[in-house]
DNA sequence: CGGGTCGTTGACTCGAATCAATATAGGTGG
DNA sequence: CCACCTATATTGATTCGAGTCAACGACCCG
């Protein structure tokens, strides 16, 4: 029994848990899935709704937000196609996903997900070790958050999204994904919440990337990456770029 | 069939995952178990040694910290009693995990552990809800580190300590866990690295939780929460409680 | 009791926040 | 299609919290 059409012309399938499980259980998975189309600005789960659904993302850029009483909010996740959307066995904590663009979303609900889970042990297996993943990233996250200058910050935000937006859009081009047009999924508010920043100074750090040549900016929602390796250097380490640049 | 002695008569089986499992399970991995002890200090995974293994903190502390090759450090998760230890699956991270105290570990090693895994789907089912609550951990550690005052930081860590260490040193007494001389498990320096702040900084902050009696030192390495509720204010709200102190 | 590590306090600096004033993009209606 | 209008973004001036550098004090070891 091969897998379905539709899957199998699924621009992230091998990169997504569908692809790491045999295709018998891919099959049983996508019985139960169907793709959907969700617009920017809807919040997918939350503290308020429970009927829990899990989703592959398929396009297009899901922020996690932790909002407390008081209003101040902290972006502790991005999620990028082929990614898992949905907490398994959630506790209702403070966490909501919102979509930051336009989504495709393959989706089910909570209860027939479970229910493939347990028939099949490998997509547990494949969830928890998406799951330790996750978690590294976010903890990588938190370094981010404690240990970096507003430079590294900004500089680590964008290599991240050119990194995962290049290989969702141009699959096969390993090599430098620049001088491509991407597009920003992000307001400068919004990267402001990612990085414990505000947006002025992101503002800010983001001109002196561009007077430095290292990236370019064109209109609100897009930019380049001029000199990807320059950007990797901004982002792992500032200072030194800026003794350089002395 | 019931569980050995030995898992009987173990003060953090009720929280721990072998506490959530079938008597079945249990047992089954209890065989493969046994306690050590670690001294201070000792690194149990990281980025070199790789003969991965599991384990369920019985006493003491671990501290998750990232070390960056420039040599700044984070430390993005404080592990306690109760606690699963180890990075099943591990894809080699930058994440080692160090005894920040002595330790009593109930471990096995990985082989062994993936084994009854195997063999046990709703271990597998028990640690993916761990592994899922353990990232709202590490979100929320996030969230401590974007988006809060170096007061916040502090007073929240304190928190955190003291209700994990008295949860673990006086079970069965919910209610106020006050004044009883609760050993602190970090250094100044380590707390700094918990929090992204420098150990002056850390050191002013607790003065002042001191002057202000919430909280009061007793040498080096233990402390008394004086008001719990005051203590968790200053954590999820510092401005506000110095309006009230003017 | 002496030495060394760790913790505390003080003086000063600096990076990011804040407050404020434009500027530009992008959508809307005429 | 263009002019306007509002959101969003950018830049500047200033403030403030935490970092840095330095000295001192306290605890813990032998």
């Amino acid at each position: 029994m091969t897998i379905p059409a539709r899957c199998s012309t699924c621009p992230v399938r091998s990169a997504a848990l569908c692809g790491k499980i045999s295709d018998d259980a891919a099959n049983a998975l996508s019985r139960v899935m169907h793709r959907v189309r969700i617009p920017a600005g809807r919040v997918i789960y939350g503290a308020v709704e429970q009927p829990n659904s899990f989703a592959i993302l398929v396009s297009g850029v899901v922020k996690l937000v932790i909002t407390k009483p008081d209003g101040r909010q902290q972006i502790v996740g991005l999620q990028f196609p082929s990614d898992f959307v949905g907490r398994p066995f959630a506790d209702g904590s403070t966490l909501s996903a919102e979509a930051a663009t336009t989504l495709e979303l393959c989706c089910c609900s909570g209860r027939a997900f479970e229910n493939v889970l347990r028939d099949y042990p490998e997509l547990e297996r494949a969830l928890l070790k998406r799951l330790v993943s996750d978690l590294d990233g976010a903890r990588n996250w938190a370094f981010l958050l404690g240990r970096t200058t507003a430079q590294e910050k900004v500089a680590s935000l964008l290599y991240v999204i050119a990194d995962r937006m290049a290989r969702s859009v141009v699959r096969g081009c390993q090599e430098r994904p620049c001088a491509l047009g991407l597009s920003l999924p992000l307001s400068r508010m919004e990267m402001a919440e990612c990085l414990g920043l505000r947006l002025e100074t992101v503002c800010r750090q983001i001109t002196q990337l561009k007077s430095r040549g290292v990236i370019s900016t064109m209109g609100r929602r897009a930019f380049d990456v001029l000199d990807m390796h320059e950007l990797k250097q901004c982002a792992a380490n500032a200072t030194a770029v800026l003794d350089e640049a002395v």
